[in-house]
RNA sequence: GGCCCCAUCGUCUAGAGGCCUAGGACAUCGGAUUUUCAGUCCGAGUACUGGGGUUCGAAUCCCCAUGGGGUCACCA
């Protein structure tokens, strides 16, 4: 169940979202026991309203995970919605070779989608860089910061003693916490050690006699208990910054108001949110959205398991076509792309539509009917107070009726130049395709219609862009329909004389021909139909039979018979 | 294990104490239409994790249990 402490309920609209305006924010309210110390300082708790900025925060992995574009996608349209800013910051603290390469999908994938980016990497903007990688000296400064308010402090103990801590407080079954020694340090002791060169690390120094709390935007009131908690590192002793550093950083110098990130983050958010304070950050709101689980599993979605995956029923349809198509797209196969990654989706011809569809419908809702949604739609009514807090599936089959829909409202001449790249890239049609070539796909497309899922499903239809020679029987239905029906030559060869002739040559045309043929011969249509269809198409199932006819013309419909007849 | 999060059909979800005999969608299964496949139309089955409270009344509020998950780094 949702609702209740949303403080920011929309009240529709562009209304810049007011910060902790509420009473949910008014000091005192966690303070159950005395000891428990005010938690919001006066800048969250004054009533103010700062202009919505979200950000996405990838790392140079080489690919989009989709359930990571789900996550940006909450962000974004937030964003969106609230008339807001999204921004694009890339968490290289890694200093990976060769970032640009890494990062390339990643930006691809938000084209593709349309998701566009109001700051970051290629359009730049006012907090720049957007690179974490280029920000150290801003880490470098909050870290002084810290240090001079003493919220922060040299931790001089080795790696070994603290280890040795930790093992002991495992043994006696406590909740393990560093061992302040550095902080008993004197000013000279310290010093000394400083002047020794002794490597040192900087923890940020939680204030264990707090509580810590935050209103977050799904999951409502959380809290907890800072004599739990660990002073976390937040400088290496190489003089480098902990991400969970980095990122408060970032997200308060470029202002961001709403922190929207996978659930699994809500862990991490004592320790930012305490940062934040400590650096008298404005802080921002929370809004921790559930994860997407593998189809047929609890557990995330992840790429480390592609194997498992692979396994998984719902997914192995997915794969396989990956197999089928894209080694004829000269792309691998579904090792190279797969199902978590949303270039699989772009490269086999889904429509940003459906995907972005589908990934909306992933924690979200807009009410209790309601499926199809353009994007523009979602903006208008996305709302955190809307994202479920339960993790959801992905179902691959409602990702592909959200697709269906979607190609079906797609007019004629757009899914010719959806599909054409697929048959120019296998050969089926000409590079530099004329009038003719198109309208020739576009017939074929028009005849194909609601089976027409992905533009790559084009490929499936070979068979009207194959020469007559090299149009391959499917030896089962062959056997079945035109070796094994004793009657099968004898009545095509009869309706063949008829196609010879018959003017005009369509499908309507046709169909009434077939039809008469029948009554004339005292046959169901089943009998001619069938072998009719596996002479000219090759294939069993299909478009319908006149269409295919028409398609072909008469004169490749005729030379297909023949060919067939000759076989049998 | 500590801390934290979560819990409605197989799946995504609706549900703000009485509109709930729990709604919609996908999937499944029937039936109809049809030259195949697909589609379309009609129909069916399937869910409030359990136990205690509060209340005239609980899917909804509270507590406990159970189950699932996340997280516990000089990773991000």
């Amino acid at each position: 169940m949702r609702r209740k402490s949303l403080n920011f309920r929309e009240k529709g609209g562009q209304a810049p979202t007011r910060l902790g305006a509420s009473p949910r924010f008014s000091a005192g309210r966690f303070s159950t026991a005395g000891r428990v110390t005010r938690l919001y300082l006066k800048k969250s708790t004054c009533s103010m309203t700062r202009p919505v900025r979200t950000r996405f925060a990838p790392s140079p992995t080489g690919y989009m995970h989709i359930g990571g574009m789900r996550t940006a996608l909450f962000a974004w349209l937030w964003a969106r919605h609230t008339g807001g800013t999204f921004i694009l910051r890339v968490d290289d603290t890694d200093q990976e070779r060769n970032v640009e390469a890494a990062l390339g999908p990643i930006f691809r994938a938000f084209e593709w989608l349309g998701l566009t980016w109001d700051e970051g990497p290629k359009v730049g903007g006012s907090f720049e860089p957007y690179y974490q990688s280029q920000r150290s000296h801003l880490y470098r400064a909050a870290v002084d910061q810290l240090l001079v308010t003493g919220r922060a402090f040299k931790d001089f103990d080795p790696p070994e003693l603290i280890a040795e801590d930790r093992k002991q407080a495992e043994a006696a079954k406590r909740t393990w916490v560093n061992v302040r020694r550095s902080l008993e340090l004197s000013d000279d002791e310290r010093k000394r050690l400083e002047e020794t060169g002794r490597p040192f690390v900087v923890r940020f120094l939680i204030p264990r006699d707090q509580k810590i709390a935050i209103d977050d935007a799904v999951r409502g009131h959380v809290e907890w208990d800072c004599s739990l908690m660990p002073d976390p590192v937040i400088m290496r002793s190489n003089g480098s910054f902990l991400y969970n550093f980095a990122t408060v950083v970032d997200d308060a110098q470029m202002e961001i108001t709403h922190i929207i990130r996978a659930e699994e983050h809500l862990a991490n958010t004592p320790v930012q949110a305490l940062i934040h304070k400590a650096l008298d950050n404005p802080m921002p709101v929370f809004a921790h959205i559930p994860f997407i689980t593998a189809p047929g599993s609890t557990k995330k979605m992840s790429k480390r398991d592609v194997d498992k995956l692979r396994n998984s029923p719902q997914l192995k349809k997915l794969f396989d076509r990956a197999d089928e198509v894209f080694p004829q797209l000269g792309i691998g196969d579904s090792k190279t792309l797969n199902p978590v990654m949303v270039e699989y989706y772009e490269r086999l011809g889904y429509l940003p539509a459906g995907i972005l569809n589908a990934l909306s419908r992933l924690g979200w809702s807009l009410d209790g009917t309601t499926e199809f949604m353009s994007l523009d739609d979602v903006v208008k009514n996305f709302t955190l107070e809307r994202i479920v807090k339960a993790a959801a599936g992905f179902d691959p089959e409602k990702l592909q009726s959200f697709q269906q829909h979607w190609m079906n409202q797609l007019p004629l001449e757009d899914k010719i130049v959806g599909c054409l790249p697929f048959l120019i890239k296998t050969g089926l049609v000409p590079d530099q395709p004329d009038d003719e070539d198109r309208s020739n796909v576009g017939r074929v497309i028009a005849a194909v219609a609601d089976r027409l899922r992905v533009f790559s499903d084009i490929l499936d239809y070979k068979e009207f862009f194959v020469a007559d020679e090299s149009m391959t029987f499917d030896q089962k239905p062959f056997q079945q329909r035109l070796r094994d029906a004793p009657e099968a030559r004898g009545l095509l060869t009869a309706i063949r004389d008829q196609l010879a002739t018959v003017t005009p040559y369509d499908a309507t045309t046709l169909d009434k021909l077939v039809h008469d043929f029948t009554e004339s011969n005292g046959i169901k249509i089943g009998q001619i139909v069938h072998a009719l269809r596996v002479a000219v198409t090759g294939k069993s199932a299909g478009v319908g039979l006149f269409d295919a006819l028409a398609i072909l013309g008469r004169d490749r419909s005729l030379v297909r018979i023949e060919r067939a007849l000759s076989q049998i």
